[in-house]
DNA sequence: CAAAAATAATTAACAATGTTAAAATAAAAA
DNA sequence: TTTTTATTTTAACATTGTTAATTATTTTTG
């Protein structure tokens, strides 16, 4: 009976990593029954003696690739100070991991999920993403009153939804058109949304904060 | 030769009335040539005459959606008076639309929009839709100094993707769950982003608007 | 170890999709 | 009224997700 679960086990990651692979290199639209069962080596019936179908499959990479995206984000920031900049570097990899994976974006964000087992969880895992993935550095600054912490829910929402909103236009709407000009307003959301909230940047500082972000724009950092 | 022109428009004119029902009724995922064919009342394949492809097709009726999103966003504001509290309400009517027709959503922000003849124009209308349409309330608060003329760049994009990730999230991932919790949320990052660039609210008056924001939930406004 | 039973995997099949080519129908011109 | 042209429809194809029937493989049992 053991053993029975182990195979079984071992079957579903075949698929699932498959599916995984064919997700980031071709993105959703070519994710097919038929295209996975053959990457996995069996026939396209054979999934579904494993999952109960394709949704639930696909949807079972979610975890995996929250991992991944958080592997990534860590690993770009590693080596940085911790601080308002390390946290700014943060959502800039989370958000550069969704215009590596393209695939990934839609997964989690626009794909209709219909079923799955443990769509609750899923749904929450997906929502929550950025701030569990920034969650230390969003600590460390309130910690040390770099930011305040009573409006560090108000900026995370902020964040979340800004961030997803500029993504879904890049990505599925080329607005706008080049990854530089992607950056450059990626800048001036987030720094619009965190500097304008910190401690002693009030009425004074507040457009220089702006109009730098503008300016600060890094050609050639990615992609 | 003008007769022509006429009857091949009013050929145009069924099936993009049958698709605009349809997806208006049924959403993106109920869209199929035979669908649309059979409501406007001819084969299949006679689609194939008049639109290049389905495609083609669907991404015309983002025009018309556009009029009709702007028309009723003003019949619901017609009666309030010019200001914050009317543009406000503007930018709530245009939430409200979208998730009156979640189909309209995901042509607009997730279907992929392939090789359409005006891929362009479609783009540009759809990414400044709410600012076009909220364009007289915007300049109203400007020319009378309800808002500072330097920050509205700013606000107007903020606004932009906030919304548009807290419809994507709504819509798509049941994020918040109801619909008197979206408009909890909508409320306070609206009132985030324009009441704290609002020109006397520097830092005594911020946290207030917040809080004010969150207990302002109205319930059974609609739907 | 060989026959029977249970399990696993594959092929066949179905309905629905977008799209194209051939056939049939309707309209216009001669 | 016949011929030509334009329009619409039916047939067909490839691809999709999914299920049922069939075959191959493993496990159990005598």
């Amino acid at each position: 009976m053991k053993n029975k679960e182990i195979q079984e086990q071992r079957m579903k990651g075949y698929f699932l990593e498959a599916a995984k692979e064919l997700l980031k290199a071709e993105g959703l639209k070519s994710i097919s029954v038929r295209n996975i069962a053959e990457r996995a080596g069996y026939s396209y019936a054979t999934l579904y003696s494993y999952f109960r179908d394709l949704n639930e499959l696909i949807f079972l990479c979610v975890q995996d690739f929250y991992e991944e995206c958080k592997e990534q984000v860590q690993q770009v920031t590693r080596k940085k100070e911790k601080g308002i900049k390390k946290l700014k570097a943060a959502i800039r990899a989370y958000a550069d991991f969704f215009i590596q994976y393209p695939g990934i974006f839609d997964l989690f964000f626009t794909e209709t999920i219909g079923n799955a087992p443990n769509k609750k969880q899923v749904l929450e895992l997906i929502q929550h993403s950025l701030d569990s993935i920034c969650e230390e550095d969003w600590h460390y600054c309130m910690s040390w009153g770099l930011l305040p912490g009573d409006r560090i829910g108000l900026m995370k929402s902020q964040l979340r939804h800004s961030l997803l909103g500029l993504l879904l236009l890049y990505l599925n709407r080329s607005t706008p058109a080049s990854y530089v000009d992607f950056v450059s307003r990626f800048n001036v959301l987030v720094n619009a949304i965190i500097d304008d909230h910190l401690p002693g940047a009030m009425a004074a500082g507040r457009q220089t904060t702006v109009n730098n972000a503008l300016i600060s724009v890094k050609i050639g950092n990615n992609k």
